[in-house]
DNA sequence: TAATATTAGTTACATATGAAACTATCTTAT
DNA sequence: ATAAGATAGTTTCATATGTAACTAATATTA
C-alpha cells in the first residue's frame, strides 16, 4: 500500500519572495529614519528630489517611471516638496498639462547633504561584500528583475 | 583657482536599496496577487498559514517572530483567518494569555493548494538563474541581512 | 474642424497600516 | 502574599496608500 505522499514543504526562511521582501523592508526601514529623522523627508519624497537633482525640469510623470512611483504618490511627495519649499513647479511653454519640475536653491542644499548620508549607508552595508561579490550582486538582481518584471524594465 | 567641487552623483538605479526594494516589490505583486485572486488571502494571512503548517500550535507572538510582523499585523491576520475558517484558536493550558494556533482542515487544505503554486512562482523567478546563482544569491543576501540589521537575526 | 480619445496630474474615497493605549494574565521582588 | 513590572494579544486612532473618478489640456480621426 502507498503511503500517503506529503506536500513538498514550504520553508518561509528559504522562500526567495519571503526572504527579498524581509531584507528589503530591514534596509529600507533603516534608510527612511535617516531621511526622517534628518530632514523629514519620507522616502518617496527622496526619491522625488534625487532624480529631480539628476534631471532638472523633469516631468511627474517621467519621475513616476524613473522611481517606480505610481502618479498619485508622485504628485503627493511632489506636493509635499514644494510646501516645504525644497521643488519648485514651472508651467511647460509647449504643454499646459505637465509642469517641469526643479530643486530650489534650498532643496539642492539638502540634497548635497544627504547624498553622502545615503551613499555613506549604502557603503556601511554592502562593506560586508568583496567588490567582486558586489557586482555579482548586482547582476544577479539584474536578472531576476528582468525574470520578474518582462514587460517593464526596471533599472 | 581650485574648481567648485561636485557632490558624488548619487543615481537611483545602482543605488543598492532603492534597487532592492524595487526588485522585492515586483515580486512581492505578483505573487500577492496569486495568493489574493485565488484564495482571497493577504500576504501576511499567507505567511500566517505557512508557519502555522510549519509549527502547529504556534503562538502569535512566535508567527511575528518567525514572520518578521508586527504583532498588530499578526493579531488582523489571525482574526481574518479564523473568519473564513481556515485557523483555530486553542487556548493554552499553562499560560491564559496565549493561544495556541492551528490550522483547520479545511486550511491545511487550502495550504496545500498553495504550495504547489507559490514554489511554481519562485521556480520560474529563479530558473532564470542557475543552481550555482541561486546558491550565491542567497548566501549574498544571508551576508546583507547580517550587515542590515546584525541585532535580530532575519532568518 | 468638430468629435472622440489620450494623457498629465489632482482629488475623493475606501482600505491598510503602525503607534500607542488598553485588558488580561503571568512573573518577579520584597 | 502582595505590589510592581513584564508579556500576550486586541482595540483605537491617526496617517498612509491605492483605486477610481475627475479636470484640464493635447492628440487623433473622420
Amino acid at each position: 500500500m502507498p503511503e500517503k505522499t506529503h506536500p513538498a514543504p514550504l520553508r518561509l526562511a528559504t522562500f526567495l519572495p519571503f526572504r527579498l521582501s524581509v531584507l528589503s523592508n530591514a534596509v529600507s526601514q533603516r534608510i527612511a529614519e535617516l531621511y526622517d529623522r534628518e530632514f523629514g523627508l519620507s522616502i518617496w519624497q527622496w526619491r522625488v528630489m534625487a532624480v529631480t537633482a539628476d534631471t532638472p525640469g523633469i516631468s511627474a510623470t517621467e519621475i513616476g517611471q524613473r522611481t517606480q512611483m505610481d502618479k498619485v504618490a508622485v504628485s503627493r511627495a511632489v506636493a509635499g516638496l514644494i510646501e516645504v519649499g525644497y521643488l519648485e513647479r514651472r508651467p511647460s511653454t509647449d504643454d499646459a498639462r505637465r509642469s517641469n519640475l526643479v530643486l530650489t536653491p534650498a532643496g539642492i542644499g539638502i540634497y548635497e547633504l544627504i547624498v553622502p548620508l545615503a551613499l555613506a549607508e549604502e557603503a556601511q552595508l554592502v562593506s560586508a561584500l568583496s567588490d567582486k561579490e558586489q557586482a555579482e550582486l548586482a547582476r544577479l538582481m539584474g536578472k531576476l528583475a528582468k525574470a520578474s518584471s518582462p514587460e517593464r524594465d526596471l533599472w
